[in-house]
DNA sequence: CCCTAGCGTTCTATGAACAGAACGTTCCAT
DNA sequence: ATGGAACGTTCTGTTCATAGAACGCTAGGG
């Protein structure tokens, strides 16, 4: 479906239904690719689900922010929701920007690859409690950036305590431990894969 | 959810832009650019002048209505404006003792609130070459992992030297510096604005 | 000196975007 | 059947983006 045509002068000045409805479509068909409900995605946003809903039938005139929730969330680029042209989503990436666990949750907000390995940045916020990780594949550098809170990470058998402005990098191809020690934490973390061969890329600037 | 942003009062945007404020000084590059006036493009894009003054100024949060209001009335695609943290940082900020200078990118990638703070995520791409960078409104904090390449960061007399993996934190409401030493360095950025309650409107009703 | 004309900013009222709760539905488990 | 869990929609009150007027500023002309 054509975005929208530039509006002749004498049309209305305000509220553009097609384009509004072909955002809303747009957002619908990026968040049942991802397997996401309206309760997960406002979850992941942090928008009310009912503005969600009205978004996707085209009845709100979203904000800049909001739009920027949501292309976040969905780890695309603003852009991508304003070209309303059916781009299916690039190869992979069937998981979903966020996973849960009991006490963490990590939404993926960044991902692209250098010349030698993928990068991926989740905003990671940690509950109180300690939750062990078990190595990922070969290779795999963590780094996290404590925003608020406090927390213990780093290989099972020596983490690293950090608080508010504290980093810390380590490898995550073998166990290692998650734990909150405060009420609720927020952080950066940055994962790295080496890429083999096998790892196409993705787009992305 | 993000409810507003900060405009610490008296101080001066930030070089690193919030959303709204790299898309005003993208709008505002666009008006200029074209020899036009605020009154010429209110009437062509028929919104009020005080809203592109404010928008320009980066104290609104536009909606996708205004957004493609102005684009097509300046005639550039509705992406154009929301690339606007790509490219130069801080437009034509410090003509301070950077060598090669210009030579940074920083793409906003996560942006979210905390009780009491706004946390911004970017992922910058430092060229080789030094640039200074002016404080920052008061208490504003900078994390940077560097992901791969080589940087040396952090205030302008006292930069930690930074390679893959490594991080580091320092205020950012003082001059500091970001020197890239290898040809080409990625990094994350976390800046965290602190909230105070009563910044968050210049005026009241 | 006024005056007027253009500029950008600030003010005021209104309507809409928003969060969150309440709702109706469907689909399981018991 | 009955409960409850998940879904998407609708409702309600609050916040904030917007239009347009009023304002202050800087010329330039008579």
């Amino acid at each position: 479906m054509p975005p929208r045509q530039p509006r002749p002068p004498g049309a209305e000045p305000t509220s553009f239904p097609d384009l509004s409805a072909s955002v809303g479509d747009r957002i619908k068909d990026l968040r049942t690719q991802r397997g996401l409900s309206l309760t997960a995605l406002a979850a992941a946003t942090r928008l009310g689900k009912g503005t969600l809903s009205e978004l996707e039938r085209g009845q709100r005139n979203p904000t800049l922010d909001t739009l920027f929730a949501i292309t976040t969330a969905l780890s695309v680029p603003l852009g991508d929701l304003l070209v309303a042209t059916s781009g299916d989503l690039g190869p992979g990436r069937p998981p979903g920007p966020q996973a849960h666990g009991q006490n963490i949750d990590a939404e993926l907000i960044g991902r692209w690859t250098e010349p030698a390995e993928l990068v991926e940045v989740y905003r990671m916020t940690v509950g109180q409690g300690r939750r062990q990780s078990p190595g990922h594949t070969a290779g795999v550098i963590e780094s996290i950036t404590v925003v608020s809170g406090e927390v213990a990470v780093g290989p099972t058998d020596d983490p690293a305590h950090l608080t508010s402005g504290q980093s810390h990098t380590f490898p995550g191809d073998q166990d290692h431990v998650y734990e909150g020690l405060a009420h609720h934490s927020t952080t950066v973390l940055v994962m790295r894969y080496p890429l083999t061969p096998e790892t196409t890329g993705d787009h992305h600037e």
